[in-house]
RNA sequence: GGGCAGUUACCAGAGUGGCCAAAUGGGGCUGACUGUAACUCAGCUGUCUUUCGACUUCGGUGGUUCGAAUCCAUCACUGCCCA
């Protein structure tokens, strides 16, 4: 893997650049649609090539192992030759499980113990087993094993997680390096930053991980109940120290507002469930603000779901259209509401990488920013 | 014509003397959702009031009772059964 910066913000830290993978170019700053289970929810793969202009998607570890279990993974060919996409895939380790499951699960310094929230049965992710699941998944970009420490911990407790990671890390290098990559192509494996909401934990964290000379680099451990200006800050405080020439990963976030705040900071990669289960959920993205589909007001409106919007759905459907099948609990809302979102979120990063290459990022950030606040 | 069962809030439906403005679903309105245990979750849903609270309700009317959605009488309507 590769990456390579064509332009850098002259007012701030956002750059545009390229990650080349084994299943090809990602142009960044770039959104990753997440995949969980194999599958980005209510999408088909060409809606999200093709109509959404999705460059990698997610998937997720822990998700994957439990069904439909690594040897059906290996069987297949590994996950591109199963869920026929062709594109790069980022595989997350099931550090943000030991975070969103933290009541099934018990951490030791062996690794994490689970009960799967499924048939509740016991499982143990270790390092060096989540590098071995993902090269089995076969993801073009790995993440590291890790503790996804709550937004609210304490210094000690912050202090203590970001220890245990770690010491996980290095387990985590040293099993990715004495291995090789299953099908063919190579793959990648991202550190992750975490020290909570505390600089100098957050700086110690980055320094370590500088070492490491990684592909890329991950800022985990954000957009969990902190608030959002400390996270802007860690963001701050830690690409002070993250290699410039090496992509960066924001995990997990975000608002499209957020989105744009990061690439000012000099973040190159984000993944979000927000356009897909908000969408799911009713809600809508746009350029002028958020629309919750469900509210009386759009009963009537019958003007396109997005004009603006990218996608065809967005010129084809109607809101009042959308509306009622949102309403109605109708699949067909589900799938155009998740479209119309991935696209807005894929628009949104493109027309970042474009004012970053025209030179005027900022004024345009702050005009975008402006007009996101809104609740239409 | 006779018998039986029933009539509760937008709908369905519990409640059969005080703990009832009335369970629970659905529907409606609003909100939440940030490396997905999420097509999920939360709040509100008689009227007035920000809250406390006040007021008006359980087919109609009239009773019994300190007190009635709940008991009695009667009327109306609905369903089923027998002629």
């Amino acid at each position: 893997m590769t990456f390579t910066i064509q332009a850098n913000d002259s007012q701030s830290n956002a750059r545009a650049g390229l990650i080349t993978t084994g299943h090809g170019v990602i142009e960044t700053p770039i959104f990753m649609p997440v995949g969980t289970q194999g599958t980005v929810k209510a999408m088909q793969m060409h809606e999200l090539k093709e109509d959404t202009r999705a460059q990698i998607i997610l998937g997720n570890t822990y998700h994957l192992y439990l069904r439909p279990g690594i040897h059906i993974l290996e069987q297949a060919g590994g996950l591109h030759t199963f869920n026929s996409w062709d594109g790069p895939i980022l595989t997350d380790s099931g550090g943000f499980q030991v975070f969103s499951l933290s009541e099934n699960r018990k951490l030791k310094e062996e690794g994490a113990e689970f009960r799967s929230h499924i048939d509740g049965s016991k499982h143990l992710f270790t390092p060096e087993n989540v590098m071995d699941i993902q090269r089995s998944i076969g993801a073009d970009i790995i993440m590291a094993f890790d503790e996804c420490c709550p937004g609210d911990a304490d210094y000690d407790y912050a202090r203590k997680s970001l220890e245990l990671t770690e010491r996980w890390l290095d387990r985590c290098f040293a099993r990715f390096n004495s291995t090789e990559p299953k099908y063919g192509y190579g793959q990648s494996l991202f550190p992750i930053v975490q020290g909570c909401v505390y600089p100098d934990l957050r700086r110690r964290a980055a320094e370590n991980i500088a070492r490491k000379e990684a592909d890329g680099n991950a800022i985990g451990g954000l957009a969990v109940g902190e608030p959002t200006e400390k996270m802007y800050e860690m963001i701050e405080v830690v690409n002070e120290i993250l290699p410039k020439d090496k992509p960066r990963y924001l995990m997990g976030v975000g608002t499209p507002i957020n989105l744009l705040e990061a690439i000012g900071r000099g973040v190159d990669m984000f993944d979000c469930i927000m356009p897909t289960r908000n969408g799911r959920n009713g809600q809508l993205f746009t350029e002028y603000g958020t629309i919750n589909l469900r509210n009386k007001k759009w009963e009537n409106d019958f003007s396109p779901i997005d004009p603006d919007g990218t996608s065809y759905v967005d010129q084809m459907y109607s809101k009042a259209y959308l509306h009622h099948l949102v309403k109605v609990g109708e699949y067909l809302g589900y799938q155009i509401a998740t479209l119309h979102n991935l696209a807005f979120y894929l628009r949104l990063v493109r027309m970042a990488r474009q004012h970053i290459v025209e030179g005027d990022y900022c004024e345009w950030k702050t005009r975008m920013v402006r007009q996101l606040n809104n609740r239409l």
